[in-house]
DNA sequence: ATAGATTGCGCAATCC
DNA sequence: GGGATTGCGCAATCTA
């Protein structure tokens, strides 16, 4: 997103929220526990229930970026020999931190070269390099799509929830105001009128004992 | 981050805030102005004067993961030429879709065989394997680390601002609700009046309709 | 223990 | 030009 674009779609979502407030106003509450519960219980795909897309259309990777087989490659820390590149087939990367391994298609380095990190060579033929790693690389990414996808939205409903409960806030607090200035102007004319009907005795306050009559 | 420690600097922090928040209550409004402008005016190194770190943490990147070099590579997508790999030097990534060049101290790769992508080839000399290259590599990458940590910071500040109006809201309601009744009662007890001292005037009513001896 | 979810991080493009 | 943002992939870790 560039800045514009950004600037646009937050004040037409303002807007649409503001509408939203217009018409179903006893909402307020709960604010904290929705966004634990969406911050917990993932086990629901789409909370929000964007109709904008759901698991499949991120199991499409189509974005513009995804053209073919978008490899990325790795790591390779720490070493010196640059020149023995990965067409020695055994040198190269892999190894690094565990960091960023070493990729592209049917062809495989072996785990090397770092001393710290040499156990996880043997663990389990690791870093296959071709095989079901792409395949587990390419869920993971779909994944990892999905849940900023996800985090970008409840961010964006926290905020905008916020804005609501600050507009919410302002209308209460004007109200308070409604109400304390007429129940002044009440207790105000009941005080008077108790001046004014001191004549027939009986005086007391409003609030509480208030039998005259009886 | 894991949960429990996240949850616990959560919890931390929803104090600290609810300290402050009792300190000077006065400061619910203009939610929505500080996001923004948070959001917008970047200019201010850190906004939220968190004591933590400052631009100087950054820049010593003693994260567990620096050590040493730290490098990284890079995409080499549709290469079906994968058998001559980078010894010879000229070929494999650097150019695929722009993404991820291809880096491994000393060892340039010139950007070829992407067509769609030969025009940055002659950009300037490009993508400096090594040189200045890193430089701005890893100065970015302090940067992106800093702006991440705002976002994160805004994002909690965020929460708690939508919690903090919550309870805020509450109160309020809670508060009209008393002056309500309140209200009532005090109507109440005028209109019976009005009922048993009928001969006395001075009707003036302070919201709507009870006008009566005008 | 396997798969999805989350997260920190680096890279590159883009914004300002 | 240089910092700030952002989308994205990778790997580690968490969780169910």
């Amino acid at each position: 997103f560039n800045r514009p674009v950004s600037q646009f779609l937050l004040l037409l979502l303002l807007l649409l929220l503001l509408l939203l407030l217009l018409m179903s106003d006893s909402r307020v509450s709960s604010v904290i526990q929705e966004w634990v519960s969406s911050y917990q219980g993932q086990s629901h795909s789409s909370p929000s229930g964007n109709p904008q897309m759901d698991l499949l259309s991120y199991s499409q990777g189509l974005r513009p970026d995804d053209r073919g087989v978008t490899e990325q490659m790795m790591g390779l820390s720490y070493l010196p020999y640059t020149t023995s590149c990965l067409s020695n087939s055994s040198n190269s990367v892999t190894a690094a931190s565990a960091h960023h391994e070493g990729h592209s298609p049917q062809q495989d380095f072996s785990p090397f070269l770092h001393p710290s990190m040499r156990a996880p060579l043997i663990k389990r033929s690791i870093s296959k390099d071709s095989a079901e790693y792409r395949l587990r690389r390419e869920r993971n990414n779909i994944a990892v799509r999905k849940s900023r996808d996800k985090a970008r939205r409840r961010i964006m409903l926290t905020q905008h929830r916020a804005m609501q409960l600050q507009d919410e806030n302002q209308r209460l607090q004007l109200r308070i105001g409604q109400l304390t200035q007429e129940l002044d102007t009440l207790k105000h004319l009941l005080s008077q009128r108790h001046m004014q009907g001191a004549e027939e005795g009986t005086g007391d306050t409003p609030s509480e004992s208030t039998a005259y009559y009886l």
